[in-house]
Parts: C-alpha cells; sequence; structure tokens
DNA sequence: GTTCTAGAAC
DNA sequence: GTTCTAGAAC
C-alpha cells in the first residue's frame, strides 16, 4: 500500500482480544466495535470489519464504502455489510442497556456510514440521537451526522441498494465518487427534530440539549405512568420533572478512536 | 479527523 | 470587545 495504515486499519489486523478494554465495547469473528475517541454524542461507537487472512477482502478494498462496493463482489459486499449490521444492532443493544441504567430511560441510536469519511478503513457509526457533545464543535461535525441531510447514510438505505437494478446501484456508487455529498455539510444549522435553524453552533447546542431534557421528561412521566397502571387518572396524576442529566456526568465512558 | 488562529460577525 | 467560523497545517 501507497500510504501509511491509518489507527483504523492497525486495530483491524490486531486481535481482538490484544485491544485494550478502554478501547474495544465488543467484537465478533469478523468485527471490532471501538469507543470512537471524539464522540459526537453521549453514546457513539464504531464498528469496523477485522482484516484477517479469511475475511474476503483485501484492506485495500475495505478502506470505505467505495472501494468495497466497486470491486464486482457484490454479493460479497452485501454480505459484509450485513454482518456489520448485526453486530452494530449488538452494540445499539448494549447501548440501550446502559441508557436504562444510567439515565432511566432509552432514546434512538443510529447506525450509518458517513458518505464520504475523513478516516481510512470502512467504518460504521452506532450513536445515540441526542448529538450532545463536547466534542461535537463544527457545523460540519453536526450536519455528518443529520440524519435526513443525506451525508449521513443509514445502513438499511445502504443495503436497499444492493436490492435496485444495476444502474441505480452504479448511480448511488457514483454519487460517492463525485462528492456530491461533501456541500451537505455547508448546510444551514436546523435541529433534525423540529427543524428550527440556527446561525450559530452555541444556539444549536443549547437547543439539542433543551429537546434532550425534553424527550427526557416526557419518556420518564410515561414510563411512570405505566408503573402506576392507573391510565384512567390521566392529565391529573402529575408528577414532578425530571432533572436533566448535568453534562459534566454525561461523558463518563471511555472513549479512544475517531473518525 | 484535530488544533490553531485571523478576521468576520455580532 | 467578544464570539464564532473557516481555512491552513498537521
Amino acid at each position: 500500500m501507497m500510504f501509511d495504515l491509518t489507527i483504523l486499519q492497525k486495530y483491524a489486523k490486531r486481535s481482538p482480544s490484544s485491544l485494550p478494554p478502554t478501547l474495544l465495547l465488543t467484537n465478533s469473528e469478523t468485527s471490532l466495535t471501538i469507543f470512537d475517541k471524539y464522540p459526537k454524542a453521549t453514546y457513539h461507537f464504531l464498528v469496523l470489519p477485522r482484516i484477517t487472512a479469511d475475511s474476503g477482502f483485501t484492506a485495500d478494498e475495505l478502506e470505505n464504502l467505495q472501494t468495497l462496493l466497486a470491486r464486482g463482489k457484490k454479493a460479497e459486499a452485501r454480505g459484509l455489510i450485513e454482518g456489520l449490521k448485526k453486530d452494530a444492532q449488538t452494540a445499539k443493544e448494549m447501548v440501550e442497556k446502559e441508557m436504562l441504567k444510567r439515565h432511566g430511560y432509552k432514546w434512538d441510536v443510529w447506525i450509518g456510514f458517513h458518505a464520504v469519511p475523513s478516516l481510512t478503513h470502512l467504518h460504521l457509526h452506532v450513536i445515540s440521537s441526542d448529538l450532545c457533545s463536547p466534542s461535537l464543535k463544527h457545523k460540519k461535525h453536526y450536519n455528518s451526522f443529520h440524519p435526513n441531510l443525506g451525508f449521513f447514510l443509514h445502513v438499511d438505505e445502504v443495503l436497499a441498494w444492493f436490492g435496485q437494478d444495476s444502474a441505480s446501484f452504479d448511480q448511488q456508487l457514483m454519487s460517492l465518487q463525485n462528492n456530491l455529498h461533501e456541500p451537505l455539510l455547508k448546510e444551514d444549522l436546523a435541529c433534525w427534530r423540529c427543524r428550527e435553524t440556527f446561525k450559530a453552533m452555541p444556539k444549536l447546542k443549547e437547543h439539542l440539549v433543551r429537546e434532550k431534557g425534553a424527550e427526557a421528561s416526557r419518556e420518564k412521566k410515561s414510563l411512570q405512568g405505566k408503573k402506576r397502571k392507573r391510565p384512567e387518572e390521566g392529565e391529573t396524576g402529575r408528577t414532578e420533572s425530571d432533572r436533566e442529566v448535568p453534562s459534566s456526568k454525561r461523558q463518563a465512558v471511555t472513549n479512544d478512536v475517531d473518525t
């Protein structure tokens, strides 16, 4: 290979048991799930395909989505992505357990690829939908995970490409090649939930914290309603509003690598 | 991907 | 004067 291996490629070549537990969340025969070094939400992991003698793909083919799909191994590529999805779902379940334990409720966790990744070696993001994190600093960070903008490609969206005719498949592949996705990172800042727009990142970040808090109290209220099992009480059965988890306590999980 | 920082925006 | 972004360097 022409260039030095990136950190992700180095990890993908190592045996999972040799990786520090502060880096590795979990692994399967074919993948590693690691903590993102610069998490862009309360929970943010990367699922990497391992590079092994019998993984069926070379490191070059596993550089990114484009190189994986462009080598004429369509069925194998589909199988590999399905495997990553399965392992991402395992990670998602672990995140949901942690959410219940630490926050008392669970919220959405997204699974997807960046259309134009900046680090070499294919990686599937598993990220909680709050998008509240000190490492989320710039417009491009936020827009790269906005679930409806088009830069973040949900894994099921990518898998659906395989069900289309080959002309459409090739067109999806071309769109990755032509960097059509890069201008999306410069789009105006808009809340993915309510679509309100913001002039600057600090304002959007404040808004995202408020949205997260609002979701937390809705969810906890609904859970308490279920516990009481007295639905006939309806709106009169008020509980005091839940307090939001302070941002200082959110970063309890250790992180190591990033995209 | 991050850090640094000049100068734009407020 | 301070906040914030965006481009260069890494």
